[in-house]
DNA sequence: ATCAAATATTACTGTATACGCATATAATCA
DNA sequence: TGATTATATGCGTATACAGTAATATTTGAT
């Protein structure tokens, strides 16, 4: 179905569409996805991958809770979050793709001291 | 192939793709990119279509260009911008039709004083 | 009841940037 | 040359927000 949207609609839809890559615009909350998308992970194991102030990371992955791109379950003193948006997540490994080569261009360039 | 990168390497990577989403972050600019998405169109057709200033419009629509998701072709005193990086357009699109259901249940539930 | 661990929240600060206004640059035409 | 149109650019302001430090809250253990 062909949907045609009046220039009212259109404006609220680029309003959220640009309030979702907005989510998706900080280092920070793309390295928490980058640590949950396979699998489950604990505040603190977040807060270790993402190499940050356990405070920034706490609301960071509360605003993708928000955004219901991520959910959770509380354990004890724990919370666990996991992905809920799957659809998220492909996009940001789409566009890394995107992105990505050019860095691992950089391995061919960059004289390594040792093996990887 | 399967590419695994460093740390370093994740954090350069997540910077430039959240640089990238962070231009598709501002309603001006998916409007631009609409405006665009069907044909080049110059600057003043860009403004018209987007409803913001001159100023405004020409300064988003260079950072698009700068980064080569448009590109532009002068013609006396005019300058025509189109897309340059389709796949761009794609993702808007996709995003945009994750929340549109939504915005499109609305027409339901608003009453429409005059038929569309 | 007290303590410790895990997570969330509040208040603050600095930085980035969207937008408006004015002006600059460039090209065409009289 | 001067005037007009189309586009770009400085500059100032106001706002949003990422990050920090300190503190609150929640839960489990002793």
């Amino acid at each position: 179905m062909e949907i045609s949207l009046t220039k009212q609609q259109r404006a609220v839809l680029f309003e959220e569409v640009a309030d979702y890559f907005s989510l998706l615009s900080e280092p920070t909350r793309l390295k928490i996805l980058h640590a949950v998308c396979e699998g489950e992970r604990t505040v603190s194991e977040i807060v270790a991958h993402v190499e940050s102030t356990q405070a920034n990371v706490s609301r960071q992955i509360n605003m993708l809770y928000r955004a219901k791109i991520l959910s959770r379950r509380k354990e004890g003193t724990q919370v666990f979050y996991r992905v809920a948006d799957q659809k998220t997540i492909e996009l940001c490994q789409s566009v890394c793709g995107k992105f990505s080569e050019e860095i691992v261009a950089t391995v061919w360039t960059q004289a390594e001291p040792k093996a990887a």
